[in-house]
DNA sequence: ACCTGTGTTGAC
DNA sequence: TCAACACAGGTG
């Protein structure tokens, strides 16, 4: 067993993880002190790594005393290590991503990396960690501290917690004046969006919520784009409605080009243009008033019952299980279209469950549209299999170039791909359409406690406005 | 959705 | 003292 005796000294422990963050180490132990310098040479000493934030990694060396040791082997059940004292084990107690979520920040990012050898030969060399050590503290005098108040309401910089939206928002500083970023529905996704426009404002040195290697790929993005151009883009990757990016709530452009359109019969839009109506009125919903009469309000039925419908007409570009959570694998049924310039929603329920019965939750996906293509929904119909009038939207939109091909987005959508290829319909290589900027959604919705599921197809096709 | 005023915090 | 920050009200 090891005794998790690790002294740190006072002064680097407050500036490394800041009043009270000690509290926050998910270590058991009663007495975990980081040992100074002076020990780092000591046989038992192990040592740690520091995510400095810019790619480089200090060590901070631990002093850890072998308690009991009669036994050739020691077993820790809780933490599923099994150490004998013959072989080298090593152990990261704090994963470097865990860390991240624990408040404290990227430069923070500590593991412990646990070395128990009593071969002293085969250890690091302390020397150098030593060496590495005064290298850390010296960039970290160098490097400015974080000034202002701590958040009370997110564990992220930049991440506040909006009551009257609900929100998280994160904003940034820059020449003296505070920059919104963009609403989110988590605060890690705020986080994010702090992130990247720190290191955009501020250049790599600047303190973040995670690791810098996150946002390899967002810096090589970013490097085109001035500073407004980049909040844009923050902007419209936030969760909710963006300006900018599409004059319709929930519809959002995605930086491959395609449109991503995120709604929920009752939860989302529904739910917002029913909340609309109650306080403001109708002049700010996004349907059309006079669906809600009697109707949408007045079904409460609907709500909470199994066939409400999370219209999550999105795609991704990256992993979307991870973002959203809320994206399962459904089989879509063929889509179909019509040059009817309508979008139509199609109820029945027929076709097989497939998706996690432990969440109503419901997503439809659909395919890469037109950028060009605005769509203005107008609820106008309904059909259903049963007879029975449900609700539909008319679409108005125009389109100025050329549509591009539709791009399946089963790959990073978390679809099979057997189960979604019938789903996306090419507009330009598909025999059924006559327009090739004809959209077309189809999803599947479950019921937690039915086996039943719900099959619906949307189409949608643009007609061009009035002259 | 976005801007902006104001209070708070901590480094200098 | 001042910059950085969070919070929250205002505006369109």
């Amino acid at each position: 067993m090891f005794d998790l005796n690790l002294t740190l000294n006072s002064n680097d422990k407050e500036k490394k993880f800041g009043k009270g963050c000690e509290q926050e180490f998910p270590v058991t132990s009663n007495s975990l002190v980081v040992n100074s310098e002076e020990t780092a040479s000591n046989e038992d000493t192990c040592f740690t790594r520091e995510s400095t934030g810019t790619g480089e990694t200090a060590s901070v060396a631990f002093n850890f005393g072998i308690l009991g040791g009669n036994d050739p082997y020691e077993k820790d059940h809780d933490r599923g290590l099994i150490l004998t004292k013959t072989e080298m084990v090593t152990q990261e107690l704090f994963p470097t991503g865990q860390l991240s979520e624990l408040n404290l920040g990227s430069r923070s990012n500590i593991s412990l990396d646990l070395s128990f050898n009593p071969d002293s030969s085969q250890q690091a060399r302390p020397e150098m960690v030593v060496q590495h050590q005064q290298q850390e503290v010296q960039q970290m005098k160098a490097r400015k501290s974080r000034r202002g108040p701590k958040s009370k309401s997110s564990q992220y910089r930049g991440v506040t917690f909006y009551r009257r939206t609900g929100r998280w928002e994160s904003h940034i500083w820059d020449c003296g004046k505070q920059v919104y970023l963009g609403g989110f529905d988590t605060d890690l996704s705020a986080a994010r969006a702090y992130d990247r426009a720190a290191i955009k404002f501020r250049g790599v040195d600047a303190d973040i919520n995670f690791n810098l290697a996150d946002y390899k790929e967002d810096m090589k993005q970013m490097k085109n784009l001035s500073k407004k151009e980049f909040v844009q883009t923050l902007r419209r990757q936030s969760t909710v409605f963006s300006r900018g990016s599409s004059k319709c709530r929930g519809v959002n452009l995605q930086k491959c080009g395609s449109w991503e359109a995120r709604m929920g019969q009752f939860l989302g839009e529904r739910a917002y243009d029913k909340a609309a109506i109650k306080s403001n009125g109708s002049d700010v919903i996004n349907f059309d008033p006079s669906t809600y009469d009697g109707k949408m309000i007045s079904k409460p039925h609907n709500e909470g019952s199994p066939h409400d419908l999370d219209l999550n007409l999105g795609i991704s570009t990256s992993s979307p299980l991870k973002e959203s959570g809320s994206l399962f694998s459904y089989q879509f049924p063929p889509c179909y279209v019509q040059n009817t310039g309508q979008l139509k929603l199609r109820s029945d329920n027929s076709g097989t469950r497939v998706d996690n019965p432990l969440t109503s939750e419901y997503s439809v996906l659909w395919a890469g549209v037109n950028p060009n293509f605005v769509p203005n929904y107008k609820e106008q119909e309904v059909i259903s299999s049963q007879g029975q009038q449900e609700w539909a939207w008319q679409v108005h939109g125009r389109v100025v170039s050329t549509p591009m091909a539709m791009v399946s987005a089963a790959a990073s959508s978390g679809f099979s791909l057997p189960a979604t290829t019938s789903f996306f319909t090419a507009p330009n290589s598909s025999p059924e359409v006559s327009n090739p900027s004809a959209v077309n959604m189809c999803f599947a919705s479950y019921s937690g406690t039915s086996t039943n599921t719900s099959r619906n197809c949307l189409q949608m096709k643009p007609s061009l406005p009035p002259p």
